[in-house]
DNA sequence: GTATAATTGTTCGCATACAAAGGAATTGAA
DNA sequence: TTCAATTCCTTTGTATGCGAACAATTATAC
């Protein structure tokens, strides 16, 4: 009672850990051929989503710890994704905008997220994916 | 249709990283006044399980990366947590043995352990917790 | 029996994560 | 207005996470 089948522990930290693992993995090779990171992937989504957000604010939205947004802004500007113009109201601030190489490749991309979360739930029915996004819906906002 | 309430799109790649996210938090906090990671204290779960392991059957218990896990037990063995034996019959391998010191905090980590999980899931109704670890193992094992 | 293949663990490189401290700029309060 | 408190972002340090290349060792094939 309360094991795993293999006798380990009944963890439910674990077992989100693992889910985390596989859905970061799909996704991760979804990604792989523009290369983009998973998490540079939803920074785009969240720019697209609101262009010309501050990086607080990004990292607000996204629930990203400002020093981790931090380098993954800088690579993404490197790369070409984003464009990092300083406010001139706010010395302070960024504002971030997708660049047109990302507004190109949007369609794709977004299709390419579609694709994951259909992989990842490919083994559910449509009841329990309903209640699965439920379910960590409410662990998040709690 | 199909967006969360914010606006932002609907993936559960995204919850699912942030359900970790928060779950892994709540795990982290508890874990601090054993100067223990999350990792760390997994390791130990699986050399409780089983003493003597390999790295390599730990690895595959615990779905954990054999370079990943390579640096855990290194700072796992510096730390006094673990015993590291070089196998006498095969040269490659190392025998895995949680330290004495391990083995004195075991209840109380495992007690940590349990309370991580209860906290996580204390939102929840008993029916929602067991049907959401049931479903976190469906999609863990497909 | 030796060349080849497979296994085990390490190291490197890159990308998160996040705590903590720091620097620059702005705001607020006396 | 001037100095302290805040805010925004960066930097540093530590710990994952994983692909890829490697050295050492063991197993297999012929």
């Amino acid at each position: 009672m309360g094991n795993r089948p293999d006798g380990m522990p009944d963890c439910t930290v674990f077992l989100l850990a693992k889910a985390y693992q596989k859905a970061h993995g799909i996704f991760k090779r979804k990604l792989k051929p523009y290369a983009l990171t998973n998490l540079q992937h939803l920074v785009l989504e969240g720019l697209w989503y609101r262009t010309g957000q501050t990086a607080a604010e990004l990292g607000k939205i996204l629930v990203l710890d400002k020093a981790t947004l931090s380098g993954i802004l800088d690579r993404m500007d490197e790369a070409g994704w984003i464009e990092k113009v300083r406010s001139e109201k706010d010395g302070r601030i960024f504002l971030l905008y997708p660049s047109e190489k990302a507004m190109r490749l949007k369609k794709k991309l977004i299709e390419e997220r579609e694709g994951a979360n259909e992989e990842l739930l490919e083994g559910f029915t449509l009841e329990e994916q309903v209640l699965f996004k439920r379910l960590l819906w409410d662990l998040f906002i709690d």
